[in-house]
DNA sequence: AATCCAGTGTACCAATCAGTACAATGGATT
DNA sequence: AATCCATTGTACTGATTGGTACACTGGATT
């Protein structure tokens, strides 16, 4: 019989759509084995401090990625090239608003104190590099900020009413609408 | 000794800021028992199906509330007074970012589901409203909706944003830029 | 072939979960 | 004064919670 053996940078991925699917109190160690296949031994064999312990591993994952798809062509790369990358990257990591942000849906409940410091960190940094961008792009360094924190929020916004409305296109409107304001 | 006699509508109140803090599968029984000072006879008496009961009428009450306060002046009061009174009455309402909206954080995990048509109707109604009052303020009807849309976004990315970064200073900063977008 | 050890499955624990049952309270009605 | 009934407190249930303990598997190392 075929034993199935993870690694923990295979489970990450999984409990971070168990996560993003219930939120933080609605994923239950029972309903975390059910989608990852996982049982308590494996799952407590990863992340000896259990469903804590998961969330931290994955908000440190997103900001890894985010860091590197994301965040740190913002700060290097040509900034027009980079912000035009950011559009798109962004569209297709929350699949045009059919994936929820896990970092913003922590923020709106009790689980944001649990995290304070990374969900803050990942939007801050969000913004900084954004911020920074625009500025090489020859913005005036006050302006950027805001247009950045515009940006940042604005995204946040439309994966909220894109799930509630349950409408992708709602999504898809919004983000052309962010990238034109941040082009003037 | 006093005897604390509540009706329902005294409830009401008391479990949407529960559920505000704690989401809806964070807000256990015992917590709300702790929070409102409701015995569970008092709590299944008023809401005899239970949580899904409370949160139901929780949604419903914001609605009713919402539809008053905002949607309805939208529609019927001048449309730019109404507009402005529109900024001033949620930044009050959501206490310049430090009160989060229930129905959006409902929107964001898997509660959504549960009350997918309340969600849905809330914003769509704000969405009408507000495009109504564009409309009647003279702006071309493709635009106000679009516009509107925008606006109702919005709020909530500075809702989630400003709660990630712990600062009303960024709720602030995003009303303003918002209600300026609203009026070119 | 013997050992090792990362990864697994299962049985178990106390605490907490949502929900039920029902007797007690006490203001209002008659 | 007797009755009524909305509201309340408490004791209880079975299911589920997060977490622990531990024996087992099987590929890799020696």
């Amino acid at each position: 019989m075929a034993r199935l053996v993870y690694e923990r940078a295979d489970v990450v991925p999984m409990l971070a759509e168990v996560f993003r699917e219930l939120g933080y109190d609605g994923a239950s160690m029972a309903r975390i084995h059910e989608r990852t296949g996982l049982g308590k031994g494996s799952l407590y064999h990863f992340f000896p401090d259990g469903k804590e312990d998961m969330a931290a591993a994955v908000l440190a994952d997103i900001d890894t990625w985010f860091d590197r798809q994301v965040f740190a062509p913002l700060r290097l790369d040509p900034p027009e090239k980079a912000i035009d990358a950011m559009w798109r990257t962004v569209t297709e990591y929350f699949q045009g608003g059919g994936r929820v942000c896990l970092v913003g849906a922590f923020a709106l409940d009790g689980t944001r104190d649990r995290f304070a410091i990374a969900v803050a960190g990942y939007f801050q940094r969000w913004i900084d590099a954004l911020s920074d961008a625009l500025v090489r792009s020859g913005r005036d360094s006050r302006l950027a900020r805001d247009a950045a924190e515009e940006a940042v929020s604005g995204i946040q916004g439309a994966l909220v009413l894109s799930r509630a409305l349950d409408d992708r296109e709602t999504f898809a409107r919004a983000m052309t609408r962010l990238a034109r304001r941040l082009r003037d």
